[in-house]
DNA sequence: GTTTCGGTTCTTTTT
DNA sequence: GAACCGAAAC
C-alpha cells in the first residue's frame, strides 16, 4: 500500500487540492506564476496512483527535460518506485518513443536518425547550394529552417506563410518552395527526421492508423499535460487524438506564461480549450507563496493591460519586504558595475550566490556582464547561446558514434571526414559517392576501401579510427559509447583540438564530462537517441554536484522559465531591448514580450532590481540612446524604488 | 580545383 | 564564438 500515507489535504491548498481532486473527465488548471503548479501536477498522480490507476497508464507530457526529470524524481519521492512505469517526458520524446516502434507506418525505418538544428541547418545549406540558390540576398537556412518550421508545428501550408513573410522583397517564393521540397526529399532518403517531423509524424501515425490510436489510447487512461499555454496546433491535435472526446484530461497552464509563440505555440489552446472539451472544469490557482507582495503587485500590474487572457490577480501570502528597485545607469558597464556591486552587498547580507540570477532578453546582451564577472573574479554559470550537445567539439566526437549506428548517416560521415587534414567538403562528398553512400566502418573490407581513397594527409588521422574500429566486436564497444569517444578523443581528438582551438583545454574537459554521462547509457543506439533531443547538460547534471561551486548565474528569460531566486537582476530594461526591436516590427503587437517581462518579474521571490541604462555603445564606437522600456513606463512609480545605479 | 587561413561581422527567444 | 568572405597555399 504504497502512497497510502500521504496526506493530500494537509499537504495542499484549497485550490490546490479541488484540482487535485478533479473528477475524471476534461480538467483546465489555470495555474499563476508560483502558485505550486508542479505539486499539483505530482500529487494528481499520486492520487490517481493512490486511486488504483496503474502508472503505466499514465502520460504525463512536458516542454522541457528539466520539467520532465523534476517531475519524475518528486513524483518518485512521494509515491515510490512504482511511478517508475508512468510514460512521461517532452512531447518529442514521447512522439519519438512511439515511432520507434511504428516508423513504417508513416514511411521511415524504425533506425531513423533524428537531425538536431546543426544537422538540419547544414542538410538545408547543401539544398540551397545544390539548387544554385546560395547568393547573398537568398535567406539562410536558420530562417528557412524557421520559416518551415513554424508551417509545420501551426500546420499551415509553407507557400502562404512565405508569401506573407517574403512579399515586400525581391526573393523568389518559388525558390524557397523548391528548397523545402529538396529538404524534405533529403530527409526521406536519409531517414532522418528533424524536430518538428517527430511531432509531425507522432500526429500522422494517430490520424491514419486508427487502429494504433485506438491501442495508445487504451493504454493512456490518464492524460496530462504541463505548460499547456505552450503547445502548438500539432501537439494540442496530438493531445487531443490521445485523449480523445471527454477523456481523462489534465491540462495544466498558464495564459500570462505564454512565451513561445514564435515557434508556433497558440496560447489560444488554452483559452478555447473549455469550449473544445464542453463540460471540462476549471480550476483556478492563484495564491502565490513564492514572491513577496511588493514583487506581486508588479507582476499583476504589468500584466493587466494585455488583451485575450483569463483575468487572475496573484494573492500574496508572504510578509510585506521592500519594493522592487528601479536603478538607472549611464551604460552598459555601469550596469554591470551596479550588479556586481549589489551582488556582493548581498552576499555579505548572507545571500548565496546561487540565490540569485541575472535575466535578460537576448543572450548578447549579456556580453558586458560576464567580461566584468570574469575581470573581477566573479564565479558565475552561464546558459549560453549554443546548447552543450550541440557545440562543436561535442559534435565532433559523437561523429563516429553515429556512423557505427548508422552507416548511411552522410552528415556524420562529412563531418568525420572534415576533422582530417586536407580534407573539406568537396573531397568528402567525393569518397562518400565512392563508397557507395554508406560507410559500415565494423566491415574490413570497408575500411580497406577507405584506406585506399584518402590522401595521404589523412592517413594518421584514418588510423586512429581505423583501430577503433577494428575492435569494435572484440571490445563490445556498441554497448559502450563512453568507450568510443574516449578512445577517439585519446588517439586523435586531443590533438586536433590543441591544433584548432585556443580553449582547447576547455573543451576537452566537456568532453571529459560527455565521457561521464555516457556511462547511463549501455549501447550507442540509446545514447545517441536520448542526446539528439536534449539541450543542455546543466539540466541533466546532477543537482548535489551543481551546489557545491556557489555561482550566480547568468540566463535569458526562456530559460529561466519555471525556476525562482532570492534575488532577480533584470538588464536592460529599454526600449528596443526588452521588448526586443526584432518582436516590435508588424502592427506594435507587444503582448508576448509584455508576458516575458512578467514571467520575468515572477522569478524573484524576496528583491527583483530592473536596470535601465541609457545608453548603448555601439562596435563602432559610436552611441545608441535608449529610452526606458515600456513595461517600466507603463508602470506607476509608486510600485517601486528609484536609485541611481552608479 | 580544393583547402586553409586570416580578417570581418553579427548576434531573439528553443525542443 | 562562429559563419562568412576573399586571398594565399597546397
Amino acid at each position: 500500500m504504497r502512497g497510502a500515507g500521504i496526506q493530500f489535504e494537509q499537504a495542499l491548498n484549497e485550490e490546490q487540492w479541488a484540482a487535485v481532486s478533479a473528477p475524471d473527465g476534461p480538467v483546465l488548471v489555470i495555474a499563476a506564476a508560483g502558485t505550486g503548479k508542479t505539486r499539483t501536477l505530482i500529487y494528481r498522480v499520486a492520487w490517481l496512483v493512490e486511486r488504483g490507476i496503474d502508472p503505466r497508464n499514465i502520460l504525463l507530457l512536458t516542454f522541457t527535460n528539466r520539467a520532465a526529470r523534476e517531475m519524475l524524481d518528486r513524483a518518485r519521492t512521494l509515491v515510490g518506485d512504482s511511478v517508475s512505469g508512468l510514460w512521461g517526458g517532452t512531447f518529442h520524446h514521447m512522439a519519438n518513443r512511439i515511432l520507434r516502434r511504428h516508423a513504417e507506418s508513416v514511411g521511415y525505418q524504425n533506425d531513423y536518425t533524428i537531425l538536431d538544428q546543426d544537422d538540419a541547418r547544414s542538410l538545408v545549406k547543401t539544398c540551397t547550394k545544390e539548387l544554385k540558390l546560395a547568393d547573398k540576398h537568398f535567406p539562410k537556412p536558420d530562417v528557412l529552417l524557421s520559416l518551415y518550421g513554424f508551417a509545420a508545428s501551426t500546420e499551415r501550408p509553407v507557400d502562404r506563410l512565405a508569401n506573407d513573410r517574403f512579399e515586400h522583397t525581391p526573393i523568389d517564393v518559388n525558390d524557397i518552395l523548391k528548397v523545402h521540397a529538396a529538404y524534405e526529399k533529403r530527409k526521406r532518403s536519409l531517414n532522418a527526421m528533424d524536430f518538428d517531423d517527430l511531432l509531425v509524424n507522432g500526429l500522422r501515425l494517430f490520424r491514419e492508423h486508427p487502429a494504433l490510436l485506438e491501442r495508445y489510447r487504451e493504454q493512456f487512461v490518464h492524460t496530462l499535460v504541463d505548460e499547456y499555454q505552450d503547445t502548438n496546433t500539432i501537439q494540442s491535435s496530438w493531445v487531443d487524438l490521445i485523449a480523445g472526446p471527454g477523456g481523462n484530461l489534465l491540462v495544466v497552464g498558464d495564459d500570462f506564461q505564454s512565451i513561445y509563440s514564435w515557434r508556433g505555440a497558440n496560447f489560444r489552446n488554452i483559452l478555447s480549450f473549455p469550449e473544445r472539451y464542453p463540460g471540462a472544469r476549471m480550476y483556478k490557482l492563484v495564491t502565490n507563496y513564492r514572491s513577496v507582495p511588493e514583487i506581486l503587485g508588479m507582476a499583476n500590474a504589468c500584466i493587466a493591460g494585455n488583451p485575450e487572457q483569463f483575468q487572475k490577480t496573484l494573492k500574496a501570502v508572504r510578509e510585506s519586504y521592500q519594493k522592487p528597485v528601479l536603478a538607472q545607469m549611464r551604460d552598459g558597464r555601469e550596469q554591470a558595475g551596479y550588479v556586481i556591486d549589489r551582488l556582493r552587498a548581498l552576499r555579505a547580507e548572507g545571500y548565496r550566490m546561487s540565490d540569485m540570477v541575472v535575466l535578460y532578453r537576448s543572450h548578447f546582451h549579456a556580453l558586458e556582464m560576464q567580461l566584468e564577472l570574469a575581470q573581477r573574479g566573479m564565479p558565475y554559470t552561464i546558459t549560453s547561446g549554443v546548447r552543450f550537445f550541440e557545440q562543436a567539439h561535442i559534435k565532433d566526437v559523437s561523429t563516429l558514434l553515429r556512423l557505427f549506428s548508422n552507416p548511411g548517416d552522410e552528415l556524420a560521415f562529412q563531418r568525420l571526414l572534415g576533422l582530417w587534414p586536407r580534407i573539406g567538403q568537396k573531397t568528402a562528398i567525393k569518397i562518400w559517392n565512392a563508397m557507395g553512400h554508406r560507410c559500415d566502418l565494423r566491415k574490413e573490407a570497408t575500411r580497406q576501401r577507405m584506406a585506399d581513397l584518402l590522401p595521404g594527409p589523412a592517413r594518421d588521422a584514418w588510423n586512429a579510427v581505423d583501430v577503433i574500429a577494428a575492435d569494435v566486436e572484440k571490445d563490445a564497444l556498441m554497448n559502450d559509447p563512453g568507450e568510443v569517444v574516449h578512445r577517439f578523443t585519446k588517439a586523435f581528438y586531443a590533438l586536433y583540438a590543441k591544433e584548432t582551438y585556443d580553449n582547447a583545454d576547455r573543451r576537452l574537459e566537456d568532453i571529459d564530462e560527455l565521457i561521464n554521462y555516457t556511462s547511463r547509457f549501455d549501447s550507442i543506439e540509446a545514447f545517441l537517441n536520448e542526446v539528439a533531443l536534449l539541450t543542455n547538460l546543466d539540466a541533466e547534471m546532477d543537482p548535489v554536484e551543481k551546489e557545491s561551486d556557489d555561482c550566480v548565474r547568468l540566463s535569458t528569460v526562456h530559460q529561466a522559465k519555471g525556476l525562482e531566486w532570492r534575488v532577480v537582476f533584470i538588464l536592460w530594461m529599454a526600449e528596443g531591448m526588452f521588448p526586443s526591436s526584432r518582436t516590435l516590427n508588424e502592427a506594435g503587437e507587444d503582448a508576448e514580450e509584455r508576458r516575458l517581462f512578467y514571467v520575468a518579474v515572477t522569478r524573484a521571490k524576496d528583491e527583483l532590481y530592473l536596470c535601465a541604462p541609457r545608453c548603448r555603445r555601439l562596435r563602432d564606437g559610436g552611441m545608441n540612446f535608449l529610452s526606458p522600456s515600456r513595461f517600466i513606463e507603463e508602470l506607476s512609480p509608486d510600485l517601486m524604488q528609484q536609485v541611481r545605479g552608479v
